[in-house]
DNA sequence: ATCGTAATTGAGCAATCACTCAAGTTAGAA
DNA sequence: TTCTAACTTGAGTGATTGCTCAATTACGAT
């Protein structure tokens, strides 16, 4: 074992999700990436290939770490229809704080590659059908806990909330101010709670 | 008056939407646009200027066709808030018929460009916005027919509306079946003719 | 038919693209 | 300390990028 790497691997591709998130795929060049990796072009194809690769890497652990970000606010409300409603709220803040960029990187990615990238395409498809099929057990979940009427589809509710999450990220990359995405978020979080069984307990 | 341009503009300009509606701005090269509009380099340039030039011409007539295709359906029912209902049908039948691209241009510039290219963004952001506005507009025109209970904000149900839109529209880029889609489309047209006032006549 | 003007052509420009690789550097094993 | 294998460097690869322009072509007015 003669040598390390002096880079921080997870570093680096943190840093390569900012810029990826920001920039998209065909409009960052390896140049940018030298930059913002602080890497020469051997040592980034060394480590992650080539650029198809690299934006790969970044694509899941950027959807690892929204996941993650899902988990938390589920976790942090009892019922599963009360921690969708916070995860709607918690999306009005978009603009609030700042970051690499309002929109979802996996949707950005879905909308601008096409056939000639297609694996990649595949991978954030994918991405987003992992995302999708939480959401769909989280109401799953709540109509067994007597919280969701049985007349309710959880797969077309699922399937609903993620356009939603889609449509509101998309509209927070639009050059609108912050209470304008609050008011919208608190409109779609209210339609999820007004799915709440009357006639159940607590 | 020695000699008129051989090319149709107006078709070559319908070729240049269809490249870039599929490809987006950066994925498109001009070797891509000579192929499409079968014109030279020296045609494309002295008539449209150049690349950013071009793909701004074809954004506008993009979202020119776009808030035509909305009027249709609003003309086509009496009532508003049917169009609007109708409207949102129509877009769950995406993946029937084969079409350049299923998300909205409009949107995947707006989520493809950033700084770097502002002032097509921003033109993006406008159509974007008058689009919403026609949604605002509609409501507002249900509301004085009565359809619309006057505790509901037009323009807060034009600004969710256009997030569904676009929601719905990238969820269409995805791998899914047209039967997914169309149930979605469905929902949200049900989520529409759900504000239609209960005590109103008709 | 002739002319004048504008549209068309396509070879080719400089700049940038993703990427390579030989040379130099460095840390751990012996 | 010496050796060795992996990491780092950066000049440089051929291909492609958006775009130009002198030469050619072709139409409409005369």
């Amino acid at each position: 074992m003669p040598r390390q790497p002096l880079y921080d691997r997870q570093h680096a591709l943190d840093q390569a999700v900012q810029l990826f998130w920001e920039q998209g795929f065909h409009a960052t060049s390896i140049k940018d990436v030298e930059r913002a990796l602080d890497m020469r072009p051997g040592s980034i194809y060394g480590a992650f290939g080539n650029k198809v690769r690299l934006f790969q890497a970044a694509l899941d652990r950027y959807a690892e770490q929204g996941l993650a970000e899902l988990d938390a606010q589920l976790q942090a409300h009892a019922s599963p229809l009360a921690g969708l409603a916070a995860y709607l709220r918690s999306l009005g803040g978009l603009r609030d704080r700042q970051m690499p960029c309002r929109a979802c990187m996996l949707v950005k990615s879905l909308l601008e590659l096409n056939e000639r990238d297609d694996a990649t395409r595949r991978q954030a498809d994918q991405l987003l059908a992992a995302m999708e099929s939480r959401f769909v057990a989280c109401f799953e979940a709540a109509r067994t806990a007597g919280e969701l009427s049985a007349a309710h589809d959880p797969r077309r509710l699922g399937r609903r909330l993620q356009a939603q999450v889609m449509g509101m990220r998309a509209y927070a990359q639009r050059d609108v101010d912050a209470a304008a995405l609050h008011e919208l978020a608190e409109d779609m979080a209210g339609s999820v709670e007004t799915l709440r069984d009357p006639s159940a307990g607590s």
